[in-house]
DNA sequence: TCTTTTTTGTATTGATCGATACAGAAATCT
DNA sequence: AGATTTCTGTATCGATCAATACAAAAAAGA
């Protein structure tokens, strides 16, 4: 533990979480060195020996939110009892996640880099696989429902996941045009109201056909170069 | 109608229409001037000479996307007879539009610039605003068909048009996230099994609270700065 | 105290950004 | 033809990008 050179003059970890939220507010590609820089307090050799490059600095930032916004959004999925209330929970959560006062509008992971810009494709490519990740979540948290009788046995657990991802995703664009908590949160109660329209189209035999983009697997994918 | 000076050696509106693929592709800020230059076949002073600025070359870019791309997408609001059928196409074009082989994914007016980055906040306000026009094209919409009878008086137009502005937002991220055409039909399918949701929401004194964000006017928006 | 190790601040690197200066080329007008 | 006007290609502008070289500074180990 004895550490042997000059100490950090720093902390490091209320310095990533500043960098956090300049990647948060400007996007990986639009937060300049000398945006974190100046928001961490620190000189780019200090950001570079600390963190290696900004490309890892994004990285942990990254980690960070989902450790730390991500899980007040998060919680509700695995904890509700049901697949509704999980569901309802999670995207009232985002609503309020999305519009707290004091911090950037809309979701790092979603908005931090969406274009594949050259030396952003590995940036690109984190946040696309943890966007699948969180379908993943969405679906396996419907698949348990189907299991525990909450849901029909054609439910397609799939295509919802990918429906209230779709909504959430989208949020994260009406956050950043500015719509307030309450427009937020209408929101969330819109894509409630498919609740039942999702449930009740999965009948014996009128199961919706499936949205493939299985979430891990090389599928046939068309898409973005990132 | 004669004109004086050395004759241009390109056709304008091809040159305007390859520059809207590389924004359409990349977005205004990772659409650097050689990516444009190169595509359009024209040496940067040409590119200045007949459109003035990178500015003013993306404005002209997203009208003309407006003018193309947009109409496929959005011709159905006023035409369909009924609400219901008009955002059911709607969301079904925008499946359609959003999975076209050989173009890029997603919407221009959506993904091309989100970030307000210092030289580009001009840019990143007409794409606000245009998606704030869009978000009133359906509330009006809404509002047509309360008075035709379609929607009960209590209907809230804004909410509804929110919430499906949002789903169409999100299918940007999807579409840049690879989703196949059947996984947006599949969210399109989705956003409509909130309908019925929606209206029997509209009760004599249920009325949902309504969602700020006024198209027009300085309300009281948080959200970014750009 | 002296060496070793690591961090810090200053200054700078080559590359790329959007945008132009300039002169030759190609058209119309007188 | 000669003057005028506009466009084209080359070459480059200052600014900014992410990333470092370097030496002084501040700690621990010998």
């Amino acid at each position: 533990m004895a550490e042997r050179g000059r100490p950090r003059s720093f902390d490091r970890t209320v310095a990533l979480r500043r960098a956090m939220e300049v990647f948060w507010a400007k996007g990986y590609e639009g937060a300049s060195l000398a945006d974190l820089t100046g928001a961490m307090g620190i000189n780019s050799p200090s950001l570079y020996a600390a963190f290696g490059s900004k490309e890892a600095l994004f990285g942990e930032a990254v980690a960070l939110y989902g450790e730390t916004e991500g899980t007040a959004i998060w919680h509700a999925i695995p904890e509700a009892p049901t697949a509704r209330e999980a569901i309802r929970r999670f995207l009232e959560a985002t609503a309020e996640a999305f519009s707290a006062p004091g911090k950037p509008p809309g979701c790092l992971i979603v908005l931090g880099a969406l274009h594949a810009g050259e030396a952003s494709t590995g940036v690109c490519r984190d946040l696309r696989a943890r966007r699948a990740g969180n379908v993943e979540t969405l679906r396996a948290r419907f698949e348990r429902a189907v299991l525990e009788g909450e849901l029909p046995m054609g439910f397609d657990c799939t295509a919802a996941a990918t429906f209230y991802a779709t909504v959430q995703h989208g949020m994260s664009i009406q956050a950043l045009d500015g719509a307030a908590r309450e427009a937020l949160l209408a929101v969330a109660r819109g894509a409630m109201a498919a609740w039942d329209g999702l449930v009740s189209s999965a009948g014996p035999r009128g199961a919706p056909r499936g949205a493939p983009q299985e979430a891990s697997g090389a599928g046939t994918q068309r898409g973005s170069d990132c």
